[in-house]
DNA sequence: ACCCTTATTGTGAATTACTCAGAATAAGTG
DNA sequence: CACTTATTCTGAGTAATTCACAATAAGGGT
């Protein structure tokens, strides 16, 4: 198993097969649902749910909006996905977990990117929480950047004339 | 005017004058619904459009919901209000802006706390978005630090058992 | 002080993103 | 292969927000 050539190009088997492990490991079912979802989301990282079941259902045509809605929340909570919620725009989701990365938002065309936090991963974890805060113990932070992509900054666009999810998935 | 007393304690007719000449400059018209909005936010910060609803029709009981959401929208869009949007919690209002201060939220109870940046301004600004990045002008750089709050700690409560927005408005 | 223009608010319905309850299906186990 | 139960599907429901259009009122002109 998992030797000789796949049916479709990518690293589409190999991380299907840690997908399966990874399942079964938190005492989930494989079912192809599941695999389409992750597949999708790993194919177009920062898609929306919409999305996600736009590109699933070229494949699997009667999955509906509802299963994944269900799916997305479960690998999410599994942490198999990282669901982020830029404003403006429905929730996203992502296959890049684990890692403690921002995101870096379009205000213009939506378009989203990871950045990786600029001093290793301490520096956004400590701030000046001491002074009268209550909120002591931090578990993560999240940094969200928004300005214009150099696409958007040559054809001028103004800000935010677009909506983010009018644009296709970013990367 | 402005002198002596005021009828309500706080900073209550002084903002409410610079709200006024503030709006003038934007040429919007200074309504009651407005003063009453900025009022509301100002009063207590980090509220939802529903509880800022509610404070309000203590003293204009005839305002509507959607007068709300257009209002806070514009007031958002002059610069007036601030917009920020919480995980599993409808938009929140506050009137501190122009400076650049984060939040804190505490996941299992929602209190949001103002955070200013650790090291000034700059730091959560350049990040390395030379590598691959198109998104090259960064305008903003929006930092949540999620974690527990020491009343939650203390009270050993799960995380996000409870809803944020089940918790009225924070500070 | 009053009128008139037009921004603003109110009324009512619609939309988006998402969730819930219960029936049908299928994954994995013996 | 059968059986148990997680998972998905069906269909309805909800929360947050937006839209279109009619009613109202702010502020400038006279």
């Amino acid at each position: 198993m998992m030797t000789g050539t796949r049916t479709e190009g990518g690293s589409g088997a190999t991380a299907e097969h840690e997908w399966e492990q990874q399942l079964h490991s938190h005492d989930r079912r494989v079912t192809k649902q599941r695999l389409a979802v992750l597949a999708a989301v790993a194919r177009s990282q920062h898609s929306t749910a919409e999305a996600i079941t736009a590109a699933i259902r070229a494949e699997l045509p009667s999955i509906t909006v509802q299963s994944i809605y269900v799916v997305l929340a479960d690998l999410t909570r599994l942490g198999m996905l990282r669901r982020i919620e830029p404003p403006n725009s429905p929730a996203r989701y992502e296959t890049r977990t684990g890692d403690n990365h921002h995101h870096a938002i379009c205000t213009s065309c939506g378009r989203i990117e990871d950045v990786d936090c600029a001093v290793g991963h301490a520096p956004c974890l400590t701030p000046e929480l001491d002074a009268g805060a209550t909120i002591g113990h931090i578990i993560i932070a999240d940094v969200l950047y928004q300005g214009t992509c150099s696409a958007c900054a040559a054809t001028a666009n103004e800000p935010l004339t677009v909506k983010p999810d009018e644009v296709g998935p970013s990367h």
